[in-house]
RNA sequence: GCCGGUGUGGCGAAAUGGCAGACGCACAGGACUUAAAAUCCUGGGACCAUAAAAAGUCGUGUGGGUUCGAGUCCCACCACCGGCACCA
């Protein structure tokens, strides 16, 4: 037998290992469609020898007998970029490796881009096609805490599994650039990358990153110490000392895309807010370019949307309030300036460093009492019990500068401390929340918008309007639509210097440190300059990779530092500095991986720079839309992944990337030309896999029936790649019996049978014994008639839009209408079936390989197309003239519904076809008594009688 | 509440404004078989009618509209799924 192990790879107590099954007794007991226990890995083992996936960078030798080399007549010679073909780079979000092992939604999206990069290589592409492992992570961790065991053995043997699973799925990835985050001579680069951001400032005035050694230093900058620290609040990379979210469960704070309905995205682990040191990346500075080339890239509307709600511009103004009888100022950010006279009251956050200053002595206590109960609430807690508005009177009043009215000023919680200022002018009038909180305190509520609409009560009327009520002064309003009124304000209020227009962004910039052991340990080390104050340098980059030190125990020590801390030695060095203890979080590795992919193996660099303009695609931003036209792309061609990571590695991997383009590192702006979001596969009870269901579905159990063809098969024949899905087995048997009437019309079945029998009493020999299978007799070397010709070039043509739409399924259904009509065939022409094996091969490649082998072995020269292996044959094209059909059966309609259909001459005009379709006798009872308004004639489609 | 997506047979689904339900599952009948499995053939939206059929009527979440003709386009709703949400 072959040696397809179907346990699992390793006895670890977290490895994944089928389970035993029922249905695998049920199916063992019965013959198999055909042997795909022998086909699969006989192929799959075929492809790793030959390397047959391998892709070549400009600059590699390829062999002369390497099948890419046959097909583009390469050869012996170093192949320069331009000799190449055109790129074709298709990626797949690559896995976390947990101790589960693959479920059935890791394929789903695999095998969609395996078929893709097949298909390419058809139609002529150099494709990269590439996996690897997002491998540093909690799981691993918290199993190390657990049990003593390293995180990097357990990674490694999940690795294993993980990887098995899915060569044993035949996808056609180049190993040859499998990367692993966790990997030290991959991690290097994470750390390079994090230098480069640190010694990066970002130049308002160029709108992009530049290095930190051109920094202009403002005159009062006198001091070396003054210097550093006015660099240190530039860098990309910066320390922070501000509320964060902490997790206690988790012992470690998490970024704000990490906390979803204040718990912990893994987990579901309450969140606090506490005040830390962390280092922070200044995505915030990039706000305006993550919006705006959204524009540029082909991804989904509502991927796109997600993240323009994340990072959630909103034009309006900063207003100033002057704090009635003392110094300081309270500034806001308003969306609606034009409401400026409505204000009735302020709301600092609690948090805001005003309130203190400005609580009068005996409001003290109050407004202390408040603070500490909602310092008490967790993120969850202040957003659920929002049904209810709560805050005090500082016992401060403010200056409205537009009519000088003195106006309370109170704190609630409702204003949140990390949005625009942390501070609002409430406007009760015309805003849901201030109209709530006016209520319950009784405050005053006028009105300053009149709705369009009379009818429209205008208190708590929000939208659009005409001013009213609104005159001061020096300025006025009254009478002006909402649109005029915001300009004239806003002019008037930077005319006066109280005010300006503003830009807000709800994107916070990234919280990036970890309190972990299993992740990128930071380049950075602590020093102490003269007068003994702390500041941080980076480690040169020859210190790379800063490897994190050997543990036994991986908990935070007592005292609360990161576990890195319990390595004493490690964290001194020997001139006195020490470490930075935290660690990177998980999403550092992937931020990047995809240039890692492009040359894998360089270890003088991140990549490359001819490698990366190739496989990026440089020459295609020059003239953008002709590219585009030509199928060249800008980036990664295409991109296909869960919708899980809209707002997290989507968004982080875009900023990295635009900070390695503005330091002249990349190519190209965007990483990522076109994405596709695979959807969800759920249940066969049509809800969520999970294990506490029991219905989760394992690969593993699905290849041991029915075999990795006929599982790829399934998975793209479910529906579209996008849709939400149940799983259904049984349908897995559908296209498993459609794979068996493939081997049957291909094959002779009394040397199957020969073939069965000699396996049964020579299990051992099963792959060579395969040669005993001979073809089908009824396959001939004969040319296909023109009635054999039509349904084939129908399936191509079908297949080729169908695969350039990524409509999978209907592309299936298509090769199915093409085997039911070739299976009533008499005389099976080898050249008709060898195109079909060439359509057949992207998606259940194993049979067709094996199928072709058998074909062209027995056919002349001619037909059997070269010495090109399968995966490498050109795509056959489709002749339209094959197509044309000499007689038309035309559907005639009165008053739009069906009443008769009559058979035409394909050659037929309009004016013969009106006829031949009044003649119908059976639509003259559908006249009767009516007179014929109108007879529409659909070219060579419908006639249409519309009568009354 | 806001944004996005989806509603079609018993089920997964398919249909450039032009014959609704391709393809597949499940089901039913038949052939082969001692029998079963596998395979092959046939059937099939609902209703009405009938010995059986033909013909007919209705039918793509609901209600309107545009059109010779609407699953498809427009307007207004409903349901479900996903995301965001005290974002000033």
């Amino acid at each position: 037998m072959a040696k397809r192990s179907l346990a699992g790879g390793a006895n670890s107590a977290i490895a994944h290992r089928p389970r035993f099954d029922k249905n695998a007794v049920t199916m063992a007991s019965t013959r198999r469609q055909y042997p795909f226990q022998l086909i699969e890995p006989k192929w799959q083992q075929h492809w790793e020898r030959e390397q047959t996936f391998r892709a070549w960078n400009p600059g590699e030798k390829i062999p002369a007998q390497h099948p890419f080399a046959l097909r583009h007549g390469l050869g012996e010679a170093t192949a320069g970029a331009a000799s190449l073909p055109p790129k074709y780079y298709i990626l797949d979000m690559f896995p976390y490796p947990s101790g589960a092992g693959l479920h059935v939604g890791h394929p789903e999206g695999y095998t969609a881009t395996d078929i893709l990069a097949r298909y390419r290589r058809a139609r002529g592409f150099n494709v990269l096609h590439p996996m690897g492992w997002d491998a540093f992570g909690l799981p691993a961790e918290q199993y190390a805490v657990k049990t003593g065991q390293h995180p990097r053995h357990t990674t490694e043997t999940n690795i294993a599994t993980f990887k098995r699973q899915i060569q044993s799925l035949g996808f056609s990835y180049d190993w040859s650039r499998e990367v692993d985050t966790t990997d030290p001579k991959y991690f290097k680069w994470t750390q390079w990358i994090f230098l480069q951001l640190y010694n990066s400032w970002f130049n308002p005035a160029t709108n992009k990153a530049e290095p930190i050694d051109a920094l202009p230093y403002p005159a009062d900058c006198a001091t070396e110490e003054q210097k550093r620290a006015f660099r240190d609040s530039k860098r990309l990379a910066y320390v922070s000392e501000a509320p964060v979210n902490w997790c206690p469960e988790l012992g470690t704070v998490l970024a704000n895309e990490e906390v979803i309905d204040g718990k912990s995205e893994v987990g579901g682990f309450p969140v606090v807010r506490k005040p830390m040191r962390q280092w922070m990346l200044r995505i915030t500075a990039y706000a305006e370019r993550l919006l705006n080339d959204l524009d540029t890239i082909d991804w989904s509307h509502s991927l796109k949307e997600m993240q323009r709600n994340w990072i959630g511009r909103s034009e309006g103004a900063l207003v100033e309030f002057q704090v009635s009888g003392s110094k300081f100022k309270v500034s806001v950010f308003t969306t609606r300036p034009d409401t400026l006279f409505g204000a009735t009251y302020m709301v600092l956050s609690p948090e805001h460093s005003l309130v203190n200053e400005i609580t009068t002595p005996e409001h003290r206590q109050a407004v202390k009492g408040y603070q500490d109960f909602a310092a008490g609430k967790s993120e969850l807690e202040r957003t659920e019990l929002a049904k209810e508005k709560t805050g005090v009177f500082t016992g401060a009043f403010a200056v409205n500068p537009v009519n000088a009215e003195k106006i309370p000023i109170w704190i609630a919680d409702y204003v949140l401390a990390s949005y625009g200022t942390g501070a609002i002018m409430a406007v009760p009038g015309h805003d849901t929340r201030d109209f709530e909180f006016a209520e319950k305190f009784n405050l005053p509520i006028v009105q300053v918008v009149q709705p369009p609409d009379r009818e429209t009560d205008w208190r708590g009327f929000v939208g659009d309007g005409r001013s009213v009520n609104s005159v001061g002064a020096e300025v006025s309003l009254d009478g002006l639509a909402t649109s005029e009124a915001k300009a004239k304000i806003t002019g008037w209020l930077a005319c006066k210097g109280v005010g300006q227009k503003t830009i807000n962004y709800k994107l916070r910039d990234w919280l990036f440190s970890r309190q972990r052991y299993w992740g990128e340990p930071f380049p950075i080390v602590w020093k102490k300059d003269a007068s003994g104050n702390l500041h941080h340098e980076a480690l040169p980059e020859s210190a790379l990779p800063v490897m994190p030190p050997p543990l036994t125990d991986y908990k935070p020590t007592a005292t609360g530092e990161p576990p890195l801390a319990r390595a004493k030695e490690w964290v001194t060095l020997p001139d006195g500095s020490t470490r930075e203890l935290n660690t990177m979080p998980q999403w550092a590795g992937s931020c990047w991986y995809y240039l890692r992919y492009l040359d894998a193996r360089n270890a003088a660099a991140f990549c490359g720079k001819e490698a990366e303009n190739y496989w990026m695609g440089a020459s295609a931003i020059g003239d953008r839309q002709s590219a585009i036209a030509n199928g060249r792309t800008p980036g990664v061609d295409l991109y296909v992944g869960g919708t899980e990571h809209a707002v997290l590695h989507l968004l982080y991997a875009r900023f990295w990337h635009k900070v390695l383009f503005d330091l002249g590192h990349v190519s190209t702006p965007e990483p990522f030309f076109k994405l596709v979001n695979q959807g969800l596969i759920l249940g066969e009870d049509g809800q969520k896999m999970s294990k506490s269901r029991g219905n989760v579905i394992n690969p593993d159990d699905i290849l041991i029936d029915y075999g990795a063809d006929a599982f790829r098969l399934y998975e793209m024949f479910m529906g579209p790649l996008e849709m939400v899905k149940p799983w259904n087995t049984k349908g897995v048997e559908g296209v498993y019996r459609f794979l068996g009437r493939v081997w049957r019309l291909f094959v002779d079945e009394a040397s199957e049978t020969e073939f069965e029998q000699a396996l049964t009493t020579d299990a051992q020999r099963g792959v060579e014994l395969l040669g005993k299978i001979q073809l089908n007799a009824a396959i001939k070397d004969v040319p296909a008639t023109p009635a054999q010709l039509k349904p084939l070039h129908a399936c191509i043509k079908k297949v080729t839009e169908d695969l350039d739409g990524l409509r999978f399924n209907t592309a299936i259904s298509a090769l199915m209408v093409f085997v039911n009509e070739a299976m009533t065939w008499e005389v099976k022409p080898a050249v008709a079936l060898r195109d079909f094996l060439v359509l057949l091969q992207p998606f259940s490649p194993h049979l067709a390989e094996e199928l072709w082998g058998k074909l062209t072995a027995v056919i002349s020269h001619q037909c059997s197309g070269s010495r090109v292996p399968l995966a490498y044959q050109p795509w056959p094209q489709f002749d339209p003239a094959l197509l044309v059909e000499d007689t038309l059966e035309i559907p005639v309609q009165v008053n739009g519904k069906l009443r008769d259909r009559i058979t035409v001459a394909a050659t037929a005009t309009d004016k013969e076809i009106e006829t031949a379709a009044l003649a119908c006798e059976k639509i003259k009872p559908f006249l009767e008594g009516k007179t014929i308004k109108k007879v529409i004639v659909v070219p060579k489609k419908l006639v249409n009688i519309a009568a009354a």
